[in-house]
DNA sequence: GTCTATAAGTAGATAGAC
DNA sequence: GTCTATCTACTTATAGAC
C-alpha cells in the first residue's frame, strides 16, 4: 500500500474514531510512524488529506443516489435503500459530527455538500413520488415537502443527535434504528396497511437487535 | 453596566454572529475595548465565559419547559410554545451552532446539556399526552416515542439544518418555518381536522412572511 | 480594576541532509 | 521518499506596574 493511501486511510480512520478537531499533522504521522516532513511531502496538511476524503464520499455518494432512479417501488426497496444512505454516511462520519465546524472552515467543500445535500433531497422526494405511483402511500403535497425535510434532517443529524444521547454508539444498531425511525415518518402515510408494515418493521427491528 | 456583564453580553453577540470557534479571549477583549489582561481578571479564559453563558441559558430554558404543565391543550397553544422554545434557543444559538464539538470540549457542559434535553423531551411527551386526552390528535402508542425523537431532532439541529442550506438567514422567518415544519409533523395524526388546522397554519405561515 | 509586557504552549509549515 | 531540525504564527495565561 503506497504512503499516500496509507495516510488517507488512518487519517479516516482516526477523524471516525477520535474526532476530526482533535488530531494534528503530528498525531496522523505519528499513528503511520513517518515523520511530520514525510507526511507535508504528499499532502500539504490536513486541509488537503479532508479535501481527498470528501472527493471519496462525494463520489460514492452519488452513485448510490443515482442508483435509485425507479429501483424503489415497495415499501421493502425503500428500508433497504436508506440502509444504504445511512452506511455509506456512517464510513464518513467525521464528516457529520462536525458539519458546522467543517462547512466553515471550508467553503469550498461547503459549496460541494450542498450540492451533494440537494441531490439527496431530490432522490427523496422521486422516492416518495415513486411510492406514490405505485400506491403505497397516499400524501397531501403540502405535506410532502415537510416530510422530505424532516426525512432529510434524520438522514443527516442520525450522529450528531447520538452523539448527544450518548457517549458510545454500537454503529449497526445505530443505523438499525435510525431506518427505524425514518420509516416511522412515512407510516402515516401509508393508511391502514401502516399499521401491519410498523409491525412487521417492529418485529425486524426486535430480531435484529436481539 | 458592570465589566463582568458587559463582557457576557458582547461574548453572547460575537459567539452567535461570528462563531465560537472563531473567536479568542484577545478579539473578546478587543470588541469591548478592553486589555486582555482585563478579561482574565473577570474570567479565567474563553471556558469560564461559555460556562456562564450556559448558566444563564439553562435556568431559562428551564422555566420555559416547566411552564407548560397542563397549559397547552390546544393546537393554537401548541404552536405558540413550540415557537418559545425556539425564540429561547436563537437567543443562545452559538450552543446550537457546534454542538458536537462543544460537548467534546466541555464534559460537564454535556452532562448538563444531556439533563436539559432529556426534561425537553419529556416535556414534549407531555405537550403529545395533553393534546391526545384533549381529543386534538390520536396517536399509535408505537408511533408517538418515534414523533417526539422527531420534533426533538427538528427542535435541536433547526439551526444547523439552516446553516447547511444557506450561507445567511432571518432569524424570525427562519423561527416561522421551523415551527411550521414541527406542527407538520403532528398534522398527520390529527384526523379529518387536520387539513383544515394546515389549511390555516399555511395562511398564518403565509401572512407572517409576506 | 485595568493596563502593558511577556512567558509558555501548540499547530502548521518548510529547508536541507540522506 | 523519508528524515531531522527548525521557524513562524497564534492563543492562552500570568506577572507586575499603575
Amino acid at each position: 500500500m503506497k504512503t499516500r493511501d496509507r495516510i488517507l486511510h488512518v487519517s479516516l480512520l482516526l477523524f471516525n474514531e477520535e474526532g476530526e478537531a482533535q488530531q494534528t499533522a503530528v498525531d496522523i504521522s505519528n499513528a503511520l510512524g513517518i515523520s511530520p516532513g514525510n507526511l507535508y511531502y504528499h499532502f500539504k496538511g490536513k486541509d488537503a488529506i479532508i479535501r481527498a476524503l470528501f472527493d471519496a464520499f462525494e463520489e460514492e455518494m452519488r452513485v448510490i443516489l443515482r442508483g435509485s432512479r425507479g429501483s424503489v417501488t415497495s415499501i421493502e426497496d425503500n428500508w433497504v435503500y436508506i440502509y444504504i444512505i445511512l452506511e455509506e454516511i456512517y464510513d464518513f462520519r467525521f464528516f457529520y459530527r462536525n458539519l458546522g465546524v467543517l462547512l466553515k472552515r471550508y467553503p469550498d467543500l461547503a459549496v460541494r455538500f450542498r450540492a451533494l445535500v440537494a441531490e439527496q433531497r431530490m432522490t427523496i422526494l422521486g422516492l416518495l413520488d415513486d411510492l406514490s405511483k405505485a400506491g403505497v402511500i397516499s400524501i397531501d403535497p403540502r405535506l410532502r415537502d415537510a416530510l422530505t425535510e424532516q426525512i432529510m434532517l434524520a438522514l443527516t443529524f442520525w450522529l450528531e443527535a447520538d452523539a448527544l444521547n450518548r457517549q458510545e454508539h454500537d454503529g449497526a444498531d445505530l443505523i438499525h434504528r435510525t431506518v427505524f425511525q425514518v420509516m416511522c415518518l412515512i407510516v402515516p402515510y401509508m393508511g391502514e396497511t401502516g399499521f401491519d408494515a410498523l409491525s412487521r418493521m417492529i418485529d425486524h427491528y426486535e430480531r435484529a437487535t436481539g
